[in-house]
DNA sequence: CACTGAAGGCCCGATGCCCAGACCTTTTTC
DNA sequence: GAAAAAGGTCTGGGCATCGGGCCTTCAGTG
């Protein structure tokens, strides 16, 4: 009988990732995810109102019991409250809760925040160049101007940027980018709190939107890659400043 | 009191994106994934020995009797055999059993299943042409060459072809882009099964690897991105030959 | 003013996944 | 023949989740 390792043996790394520990993420944790994460980065704007829990259940395909574990988890933290009776529901907290400081094992690995955020970012930059249709791209260019109008306001600034960055996802037609992006940025905007923002730096991240954008408009995939990796690697030269070496 | 979207509406799909259902995988199928498609893209070579049940199950992070549910239902399915006692252990099969066709929703949704393979493939590209070291890559070129010698042996060369982009994946010195690279590989290559390869395709695609290597050696992103892009279109030009149109 | 409908709040039993561990059986090696 | 190393089996319990049913609150309506 043919025993052990008769080919060629895999470097380490590789099966590294095969053998790395499953995280199976309960529902709850999910959930509280999720909607969290939209809260955060304002696809779920302050004082909007989520569908009615049976109806939410459903969509998300949970029971409401579940549902409701995450519901109240993310009242206690501050992000949402609830008003019974008619006209009700579960609105989104305005104003929003004080910002919680990022966990210590996301500080830890920032850089692999980092990288997964390069590598999807600048994929979806691509897909965008190769499809994007024009009247989405006009619309993402009125939000580098309103950019341009909040760069003493911060965190409204923060919110279209966010904006403009998931509205390039939604440019390449798939929902499984547009998830990716939307986790990827929740992570991201954690770090991103703790380093400051002066309107010189915001103003020319601005000129790289303008840069980046043009360069899917004109189709021209290799420009919107180097323009996309060019402007996040800006971010993490910050970063990097404030954070610990890896 | 505030009631209602008092704030602009979202764009109906970055909504979607947010209110869609969870999938929280069981540890088992998660498990069942994981060995499942490291044994179908070669990680696990056929006649490898997997480490010992009571050491996966805690490299995994998972109880052993969940564990044994996984490696039963690959059992079942031909991929794993066991041998008891000493110096016994649980062996990839050899040969390898009858490839199974891919299921119709991923034949339904092939289309962004390429799309996000698109996005990490070209993220991945940039990253690794950032910072690949050239030994790492002196030992892509030699795989290259060995798929110029395979282009007849399409097996072989489709496992050679899969080390060169993991490999390309550990380049960038990120675990999480690993994973993400072997799960939309193992999507993908379900679906590649169903396509026929001539000689000239795989000599061509083989082409496409040089110059990709070559960009990244010159640490030219955006050829980087290019190169990959066009890469992985040609495959996506032949699958839209033999599957439903989205 | 009472009624009704829509919404959140609460509770319970059933189910199934998963864990932790003890113990058994087989096989090789010393 | 004993020890060691591996897979195979069993059990009990914890806990997340489901699936409902029922209650409470409150705006609108007749």
């Amino acid at each position: 009988m043919n025993r052990g390792a008769v080919r060629a043996p895999e470097p380490a790394s590789s099966l590294a990732a095969v053998f790395a520990p499953v995280r199976s993420q309960t529902a709850f944790e999910e959930t509280v995810e999720r909607l969290g994460t939209a809260i955060k980065l304002g696809l779920l704007p302050a004082g909007a109102r989520l569908p009615a829990e049976r109806e939410l259940c459903s969509m998300l395909g949970i029971a409401r019991s579940t549902l409701r574990q995450a519901l109240v988890a993310l009242g206690q933290s501050g992000h949402l409250h609830a008003m019974r009776g008619r006209g009700g529901g579960t609105f989104v907290a305005d104003p929003a809760p004080p910002t919680s400081p990022p966990s210590p094992e996301l500080v830890a690995h920032w850089r692999e925040v980092c990288d997964e955020r390069m590598a999807i970012e600048v994929g979806i930059a691509v897909l965008a160049a190769e499809r994007a249709r024009p009247e989405l791209l006009d619309s993402l260019d009125a939000l580098v101007v309103e950019i341009d109008g909040l760069l003493h306001d911060y965190p409204a600034q923060r919110q279209a940027d966010i904006h403009l960055h998931v509205g390039l996802a939604e440019a390449t037609g798939s929902a499984r980018l547009v998830t990716a992006m939307t986790e990827t940025q929740g992570a991201m905007s954690d770090l991103i709190l703790l380093i400051p923002h002066p309107p010189e730096v915001l103003a020319s991240s601005n000129q790289q939107h303008r840069r980046l954008l043009d360069a899917v408009r004109r189709h021209d995939e290799a420009a919107a890659a180097r323009e996309m990796a060019e402007h996040l690697r800006g971010t993490e030269h910050i970063l990097a400043g404030f954070l610990p070496p890896p």
